[in-house]
RNA sequence: GUCCCCGUAGCUCAGCUGGAUAGAGCAACGGUUUCCUAAACCGUAGGCCGUGGGUUCAAAUCCCGCCGGGGACGCCA
């Protein structure tokens, strides 16, 4: 239990004493450290609904709350606010016990239940760009988080591999090589095993295709009928598109690990292609699909709407399947699993997409409705001019691009400031690489995940501010201190001496559990960002003010360096959950 | 046209279920190093929280209008 739970627990009970329900009891931090180190704001909540004056009931729960010795002070400010500060023994009691935990003092929320995380979601034949940043990032730190806080998180990638760019690419080679005997009709099987392409042509032919496919109706035609073939299963467009996955994946894998983003699924639009006809053959059976237009649809308006709501469609005109076919078969596939909670880690653009996917899925029951089905969308990293980032040449930029920018960047930085320069070039590459990647993910991930962002390079590489290489500068110095104590014979002590330099990093410390749990019920990173930072930047306060290897005092040098290892670990630990590694040296 | 999101310091942004004096970072100005990584730390300055109403003991936060910005709206994903 965090500290202000277990102190919500006393003023609950105290309340629940004088009549009142135990929720108004709740502890927080307070905004005021200079009066207090926690407040209750509930006295005022509780007067307002029983008629009563906020200060006299503040007083009643005072009361009960005045005999116990844990508190060194409570008071009752302005119209109600109940302060109330800690006695360092009790403070002390609460550290010891996350000072040994490995898990920093924090239980699980949950237990026996699963989380599918969906993010990531790149397209095959096409390279991966800014715009696979966000999601990847954030469902990367979802899942951490997830796992972390009790659930069995499973990601998936959801590649986009059975829709029309697939379809594109497909007849875009086949127009540029009649001749492969992928499009010899004849021909059912027996196709080489090698891909007759490596991912740099795919990379030229997609887009190409693609503006074809704009300038052009019947280019696009051409696009669609080859969808629909690929998706009812023509044997040389099947072959042709297994080399584009596999080439693809390939690259994908490239990415995701240079950002160390990991999944536990490599699972597609694909994948669930034959869970689709009889899925649609049953909501037809169960009159929940209509035919409209041509096409078959899931009509999920409502009547009580404030807005249009189309229906989810499932199959166009042509045949071809959409992506609402494939999240909702994806649905029914994942049900397999058990999962209480499906989230989808995807542009905030799509949210109508989601709507309509959640509707008919909790409609017809493909979804029971104890199953949480939860966009948690994002927004898109921007370019100084406020719109989605463009290279100067106004193209797309590539992710592995982006990466390797900021790695070089954090480079130049980290030679300017002269640092680690004694080390390899091997491990100098390697600690670049993870500072840079820091760089951007903490840029990316300090923000809300709903809201858009402006790219900044120079800006989130910088050691100075809040800045990824900023948390990892603070967490190596205290692996430095800590190594350089142990070769002195130092080492942390049991007892944590709370003097007045001490205290607040203490106090700090005990909020990590709340934060954790406030983290994950949002699906919003940010909020531990925030505290990492604060907590860093606390440290260094410290660190600045106490000579820790020169203290005189040896039971003072010990909890100090107790303290000095518990900030190492939190900073670690919370880093982790966000999918950011510590190096030992920077 | 309908619906959704946003508008907080010069810039980029936090602000959880309404609560005490609205907070950070960058930029600006001033200070700190015989000492553990100064890539640091400390301090100063800077805000009718877009705007007008309303609810409340209490509103950046909740409700309504308006202005400004972004986005979504059936056969792409």
């Amino acid at each position: 239990m965090s500290l202000t739970e277990k102190l919500s627990v006393l003023t609950g009970a105290a309340f629940v004493a004088e009549g009142f329900t135990a929720d108004v009891g709740a502890v927080r931090m307070s905004d005021r450290p200079d009066l207090a180190q926690f407040q209750c704001n509930g006295a005022m909540a509780a007067a307002k609904q029983a008629k009563k004056n906020p200060r006299a009931v503040a007083e009643a729960v005072v009361g009960h709350l005045q005999q116990n010795p844990i508190f060194a002070k409570i008071e009752i400010a302005g119209p109600g606010f109940i302060n109330l500060t800690l006695t360092d023994n009790a403070l002390n009691e609460h550290l010891g016990a996350m000072a040994t935990d490995t898990r920093c003092g924090i239980a699980p929320l949950v237990s026996g239940q699963t989380m599918i995380l969906d993010y990531g979601g790149p397209n095959v034949a096409k390279a991966m760009h800014v715009g696979h940043l966000r999601t990847s990032i954030i469902g990367e730190a979802l899942r951490r988080m997830a796992g972390f806080c009790g659930y069995t998180a499973i990601g998936d990638v959801h590649m986009g591999d059975w829709g029309t760019q697939i379809g594109m690419v497909i007849s875009e080679f086949q127009i540029r090589h009649p001749e492969w005997v992928y499009f010899d009709e004849s021909v059912t099987s027996g196709y080489p095993s090698e891909a007759p392409f490596a991912i740099a042509d795919l990379e030229e032919v997609y887009p190409f295709a693609a503006q074809a496919c704009k300038d052009d109706e019947a280019r696009k035609e051409l696009a669609l009928i080859a969808t629909v073939e690929l998706q009812n299963g023509r044997p040389g467009y099947r072959a042709l598109w297994q080399h584009i996955v596999n080439v693809s994946i390939a690259s994908m894998k490239a990415n995701f690990d240079s950002l160390n983003v990991h999944f536990d699924w490599w699972k597609g639009e694909s994948s669930v292609h034959d869970l689709i006809a009889p899925m649609v053959d049953d909501l037809l059976a169960r009159g929940f699909a209509v035919k409209d237009d041509g096409a078959t649809v899931i009509p999920v308006a409502r009547e009580d709407d404030q807005k249009e709501f189309p229906p989810l469609m499932l199959y166009k005109r042509d045949g071809a399947v959409m992506y609402g076919t494939t999240d909702l078969a994806t649905i029914v596939e994942r049900m397999q699993s058990n999962p209480s909670k499906i989230v989808y880690i995807v542009d905030q653009r799509q949210s109508l997409h989601f709507e309509q996917v959640f509707r008919a899925a909790y409609k017809t029951g493909i979804a029971p409705d104890s199953v949480e089905l939860i966009h948690a969308g994002n927004g898109t990293m921007n370019g100084s001019d406020g719109k989605p980032f463009k290279t100067r040449a106004g193209g797309v930029l590539r992710l592995e691009d982006l990466i390797e920018s900021a790695t070089q960047k954090a480079a130049e930085r980290m030679k300017e400031a002269n640092l680690a320069q004694d080390a390899s070039a091997d491990e100098l590459a390697k600690t670049a690489h993870m500072v840079g990647v820091a760089a951007l993910k903490f840029a990316d991930l300090q923000n809300q995940r709903q809201s858009d962002y402006i790219f900044d390079l120079d800006r989130m590489t910088s050691f100075e501010g809040k800045t990824g290489p900023y948390m990892l500068y603070q967490a190596v110095r205290i692996k430095s201190l800590l190594r350089k104590a142990a070769a002195q014979g130092a080492l942390p002590g049991d007892k944590i001496v709370l003097g007045d330099a001490d205290r607040p990093l203490a106090l700090l410390l005990t909020e990590l559990p709340d934060v954790v749990a406030l983290a994950m019920r949002h699906y919003t990173p940010h909020v531990l960002c925030d505290y990492v930072y604060r907590l860093a930047n606390a440290f260094s306060s410290f660190y600045g003010n106490c000579h820790i290897l020169s203290e005189q005092d040896q039971m003072l040098r010990a909890s100090r360096l107790r303290l000095c290892a518990m900030v190492l670990a939190q900073l670690i630990l919370v880093l982790d959950l966000l999918g950011i590694d510590v190096p030992e040296r920077m």
